[in-house]
RNA sequence: GCGCAUGUGGCGUAAUUGGUAGCCGCGCCAGACUUAGGAUCUGGUGCUUCACGGCGUGGGGGUUCGAGUCCCUCCAUGCGCACCA
């Protein structure tokens, strides 16, 4: 008869619910431990659950928070959920539930799923971020911003107040660096004290708005008339409305932003001191894209106007041939002389229509058009065409470049294309030469090509002739300032976080506005709860749907902000709110921050990269200026887990008709691949009879077989149910339990890999722990574990292997640490152990790996405490150390024989030892040339 | 185009500091027990050769007594960014 030895369904629900009852995971602050602080990336719960890629990177926090708990710490792994979003806000529009109700929906059944896989989460501890307790703190938060303005001179966020204060006394001085805050001041200019003080509210809150880290300016927007809202970047395509086919048109418009790039510098700096993957570090700092360079005037013949250009090559000034002004360049209209207007105003109109995407997925495609004026160049008093180029980006450096044809391939494109109208506008070529390449470096030549590198000797460059491109950079500069033509600056490509959405699943902006002017609300009056309204679209007047709210004023009388805040306000500080997640007084206590700090360990996935990542440093760094945390980086230890993706079926059906051909026959018949659910095509064979039930429009299908089956075909994609390839961990855990899908996750490889999911090979883990099982078991599964002394052997295999788990968890290695554990098994299971001082230390260390199998035979082995208390056994030294060793001799590099010798020989005897050795004459007839011995090692001849 | 990462058996992978390439698992082959089972156990399994041996870590080159590991160069795949002056 089939006896069931190990019952894992039995023992998973028996501990869960153990836990559950026992508070196992319950953390609080304990001062006589050391802290580490686990964490995930924040969860969307989404209405698909989760699928067998999700648990990958909890399951690895997992093992390491249940690993360090061990190890004495005081562990802090939290859990909770992005709550806000758009996915449910989407299904609230089509089906008019609220968001609310489908988001609660999507938790519980996230919550379950979780539950079953047997995370130590302290579940106490959770938070949401579209709960008022919640987001009563991220309102906070952005009042703080909005109080807040950036000081370049103490490098950190301080009170508005303090401006105001010294507007108040001393006014604004643009010169002064006291003020500098990335090109604000140009913007908004000088103005004395008793201006200042003679300045209305609503001017000097407009001027306040160019200081403040949380500000309303008008931003440039991708606006659809026909949807009454507008669209992310990715919600546009070919210049139309993803959704409806809509014209979508570039229009600036009042908007909330934060100003994320105050911080550029410091998020840039900090990267260095962090433990995170080189990948994510590069892709942060080319997010930024710090740039040093100078800005040059350019004054306009016979006009009163300059144009500014930021350049990071002044050394080539010599060689510029016209300035290309972006089309929403300010100084457009201005320029152009009236000859030009109406080409330029269409061309302007055109360029402005294109939203960003459609302009960056046609670069290759070069327009402009030149406005009639000209500037003197500064060193040569030529005069220099002014054009207008879409190449040129507005919100980047001063929105205008100097074009230096030969040494820049965007300015090169652009001269090739408009090469004889320039020629006749400069009475000479623009490919005008100022550098001169080395010989290294050499060039093809102007006809094809610029000559971008920054190696060379200038030439036709004036007082910079002779020098190296690096020399007459800094000259160039220096010149520059000289004349008071331009400034030494940095510009960033990181650009300020635009903060509003048109949505209403998001949290409220605390602001109202009185007079025109915005206010904040006072932080006792927060939360600003979610108002309920009818529907949730823009209002007819083209409105977020807030405005829709009735009754919803300020004291009953002033309109509140309608935009709501993205998704990731509330991700971009939920790990502080953990550390004490029931606070009403405070977003967090100074004791419980002092206490848990930042992150230890950080697990997410790499599409956070210039998202989140930047955000969440952004805010702690924040917050580390108000002096509300003592710790300016949110993670200190951060890993991206990899993607686990799909395998997709494939039928493929002969176009025109309802037949399918067997994948090993496609290429004979003209086919459409239609995606088929993974579920009726195992082993990529086609279940026909489900297939035509699967679908209504299959029912009549007919089949090409071949060898009698209907093979699909495959490919690896991203897993979706939109792609019918989702494998869920509920599905495993049926049928191997939640240890073995913990375990053969971990087994499948490293951590940072990205691999499609196969169950190829579950079952030799799965076998692992029924091997284990039986080594605390009779043959009629009754516990028998023996008291005897464990041998020489025994303990050997035990040490190496807990040496070797703990060394592989250190290094975040787990798929090594399993195959230990397997070899370890095999070793016991060959010594026929069954003794407990071997297997009762062994459920110890296995414990972070299958919690629920370790904790049912630690229970049978009599404790009556908890694994998850115990304390992580020491390896030790003697239990592992060998006396001999098998050295291979190797004879010129190839290993031919091997001699075993004793590990406390010297060096010389080993040498000894293998030249009188029979074996070895037998491969030499002279003396070798060369003898390496490296004990412990190796023995190499050359001969 | 730029940046980052990765290339090892039929497959997933392993190899602290340069020191026996292929651990562990899957798959496959053979056998045992049994009497149909997708169970368990034992042995084998990089390629090639009857064998001795030879060849093998994406390709080519180099450093070294010795290279999967270090250096140069090329190729492939994946991801990110992309007219950022």
């Amino acid at each position: 008869m089939f006896i069931m030895e190990y019952n894992f369904s039995a023992i998973e629900a028996k501990w869960q619910d153990e836990w559950r009852k026992r508070r196992t995971y319950k953390t609080e602050i304990d001062t006589s431990r050391e802290k580490y602080y686990v964490l995930d990336m924040f969860p969307y719960p989404s209405g698909a659950g989760l699928h067998v890629g999700h648990p990958l990177g909890y399951i690895a926090s997992d093992i390491v928070s249940r690993y360090k708990r061990l190890k004495g710490f005081n562990v802090l792994h939290p859990m909770g959920y992005d709550a806000f979003g758009l996915p449910a806000e989407q299904y609230a529009i089509q089906t008019g539930q609220h968001p609310k109700v489908t988001t609660e929906q999507n938790i519980k059944r996230y919550r379950e799923q979780l539950d079953k896989i047997g995370f130590c989460f302290d579940w106490s501890r959770e938070v949401r971020t579209c709960e008022p307790e919640y987001y009563k703190w991220t309102q906070w938060i952005f009042i703080q911003l909005f109080h807040s303005w950036y000081n370049n001179v103490s490098q950190k966020a301080e009170p508005i107040s303090q401006l105001i204060a010294t507007f108040e006394k001393e006014g604004l001085q643009c010169s002064l660096p006291q003020y500098l805050t990335g090109d604000i001041e140009q913007e908004v200019g000088s103005f004395s004290a008793e201006k200042w003080n003679s300045f209305s509210e609503k001017k000097k809150s407009d001027i306040l708005l160019n200081f403040r880290l949380a500000y309303l300016s008008e931003a440039w927007v991708n606006w659809c008339p026909a949807l009454g809202t507008v669209l992310a970047n990715d919600e546009v395509k070919d210049g139309v409305s993803e959704r409806g086919g809509y014209p979508v048109e570039r229009k600036q418009m009042p908007q909330w932003s934060l100003r994320i790039t105050a911080y550029a510098d410091r998020l840039l700096t900090d990267l260095e001191s962090l433990d995170w993957s080189e990948s994510i570090k590069e892709a942060q700092r080319n997010w930024i894209g710090k740039s040093e360079g100078t800005s040059i005037i350019f004054q306009l013949d016979g006009r009163e106007e300059t144009i500014e250009v930021f350049t990071t090559r002044p050394d080539t000034i010599f060689g510029v041939s016209f300035v290309t002004l972006a089309p929403e360049h300010e100084l457009v209209n201005k320029v152009t002389v009236a000859e030009y207007r109406n080409s330029v105003d269409e061309y302007v109109t055109m360029a402005k229509n294109r939203s960003e995407r459609e302009r960056m997925a046609d670069v290759k495609r070069i327009s402009g058009q030149f406005t009639g004026a000209y500037v003197i160049h500064p060193f040569t008093g030529a005069k220099i065409p002014v054009w207008i180029g879409d190449y040129v980006l507005a919100g980047y450096g001063t929105g205008a470049v100097m074009a230096v044809p030969a040494h820049d391939s965007r300015d090169y494109g652009f001269a090739k294309y408009f090469e004889s109208q320039l020629t006749e506008q400069l009475g000479r070529s623009p490919f005008l030469q100022v550098i001169e390449a080395p010989a290294d470096k050499a060039h093809e030549g102007y006809e094809t090509a610029s000559y971008d590198e920054k190696y060379g000797t200038l030439i036709n460059s004036g007082f910079l002739d002779g020098k190296e491109v690096k020399a007459a950079i800094t000259a160039a500069i220096s010149e520059i300032e000289n004349k008071k033509i331009g400034q030494g600056r940095t510009n960033y490509r990181l650009r300020d976080a635009a903060f509003g959405r048109q949505r209403y699943w998001g949290e409220p902006i605390p602001v109202y506005y009185k007079d025109g002017i915005p206010q904040t609300l006072d932080a006792s009056e927060l939360p600003l709860i979610l108002p309920e309204i009818d529907k949730y679209q823009p209002t007819e007047s083209g409105e977020p749907p807030l405005a829709r709210a009735k009754d919803w004023k300020y004291k009953g009388e002033y309109e509140y902000e309608a935009t709501t805040m993205p998704g990731w306000a509330g991700s971009s500080w939920y790990f502080l709110r953990y550390m004490d997640a029931k606070n009403d007084k405070e977003l967090v206590s100074k004791e419980a921050v002092g206490y848990w700090k930042n992150v230890d360990f950080y697990l997410g996935g790499s599409e956070h990269a210039t998202g989140h990542l930047l955000y969440v440093r952004f805010w702690t760094k924040f917050l580390y200026d108000l002096g509300i945390i003592p710790m300016n980086e949110p993670a200190q230890k951060l890993i991206n887990q990899g993607m686990i993706q799909g395998v997709s079926s494939f039928v493929y059906r002969i176009n025109g008709t309802n037949k399918f051909v067997s994948a090993g026959l496609k290429n004979q018949y003209q086919t459409t691949a239609l995606h088929v659910d993974i579920s009726i095509a195992p082993n990529n064979e086609l279940n026909i009879e489900q297939f035509k039930v699967w679908r209504e429009d299959f029912a009549n299908a007919e089949f090409i077989l071949e060898d009698g089956k209907y093979k699909v075909g495959n490919e690896v994609e991203k897993m979706s149910k939109s792609k019918f390839n989702v494998v869920t961990p509920d599905d495993i855990i049926e049928e191997y339990g939640a240890d073995t899908l913990r375990l053969y996750e971990m087994f499948l490889g490293p951590l940072e890999q990205s691999k499609p999911w196969s169950t190829q090979g579950i079952s030799g883990v799965h076998n692992f722990l029924r091997r284990l099982w039986r080594l605390f078991h009779d043959k009629d599964n009754n516990f028998n574990v023996s008291n005897d002394e464990p041998t020489k052997a025994e303990l050997k295999t035990l040490h190496k292997t807990i040496k070797k788990v703990e060394e592989d968890v250190e290094r975040f290695s787990f798929n090594t640490t399993i195959s230990n554990f397997m070899i370890c098994v095999n070793e016991l299971t060959d010594l026929k152990c069954n003794k407990r001082a071997i297997l009762e230390p062994l459920m110890i260390i296995l414990s972070p790996y299958a919690p629920h199998f370790a904790e049912e035979l630690w229970e049978q082995l009599g404790n009556s405490e908890s694994v998850t208390g115990a304390t992580f056994p020491q390896w030790k030294e003697e239990f592992l150390t060998e006396n001999e060793f098998e050295y291979p001799v190797s004879i010129n590099g190839k290993v031919k024989i091997k001699i075993k010798l004793s590990l406390q020989l010297s060096k010389e005897e080993i040498e000894q030892a293998v030249l009188t050795s029979d074996e070895v004459k037998k491969f030499m007839q002279e003396a070798p040339k060369k003898l390496i011995v490296v004990p412990g090692r190796i023995v190499n001849i050359v001969i």
